[in-house]
DNA sequence: CCGGAAGTGTAGCCTATGCTACAAATGTGT
DNA sequence: ACACATTTGTAGCATAGGCTACACTTCCGG
């Protein structure tokens, strides 16, 4: 079958759906990973979005099994919620690894990955990690 | 300014309101191109929604003075339309033209592409010509 | 132990995108 | 010119994600 605009375009539209689930489950991670604990407020400090906005996608990802939490208590990844955070992890670094390799800077690097990393299938994944492996800088 | 996660996400998210608008625009002068008019129908086709979700969009992008519409009438691009849709059809060929240099199918490039396009910042941009460039494939 | 600060929750509103179902306009062929 | 197919428009609903304002818990310090 001939992929058409359609597809394309509908695949795009899927893959921004989890695109809020696997940045909220890496960041869960991160937080727990530096203060021990993730409280909500350090999820809307990072986001840069208010607590009640960062309420509403804890309990989506809460409803998807993702993440573990009880009223007024602190934040847990699921088993599936730290799968989804390391795979996460390990993707936005690549990304970030081969923007530098590709001379881009920091700043440019950092910024472009977090848009980039949600849109990078397996394939295209690979052609990143190959290329920063042998062009792999320090 | 050290650049907080928090800007970065701010970042991708503005990014994100954009990308419909040159996804549109783009569609537009495609169609334009190969059909002589662009009808509702044929953008709802494109993207893969019903004609009322194109209709809102290409209201909206009305409201924006990107598109020139008519009710029952065909769709036109404004000038401010057409810049941003030359723009988006470069910007989407040189990431295509960069994976397929990296040595992404074919198939896995065009799919990417589509999701990458609207995270990448011209400074990335220029990275990704360059690399082309000096990699042109076949 | 109790009062205020910090952290959460809830109510209610907004936009952007999805949809189906139904209504209205356009256009086309005999 | 009229009927029918195509194309647009409209009504009404849903979800994801933004927000402010206000209420309620928790937790800590004096």
């Amino acid at each position: 079958m001939p992929l058409t605009a359609a597809d394309r375009h509908r695949r795009t539209r899927r893959d921004h759906a989890g695109e809020t689930a696997e940045d909220y489950a890496e960041a869960v991670a991160v937080i727990l990973d530096q203060h021990g604990v993730c409280r909500l407020v350090d999820l809307a400090e990072r986001f840069g979005v208010s607590h009640v906005t960062a309420n509403r996608v804890v309990a989506r990802l809460e409803r998807e099994g993702l993440i573990d939490t009880a009223p007024y208590q602190p934040i847990e990844l699921t088993p599936a919620g730290r799968r989804l955070a390391r795979a996460a992890q390990r993707r936005h670094q690549t990304v970030l690894d081969f923007l530098r390799a590709l001379g881009v800077s920091e700043r440019t690097a950092n910024i472009d990955a977090e848009g980039i990393e949600h849109h990078v299938s397996p394939e295209t994944l690979r052609a990143f990690a190959a290329f920063a492996e042998s062009h792999g800088q320090v």
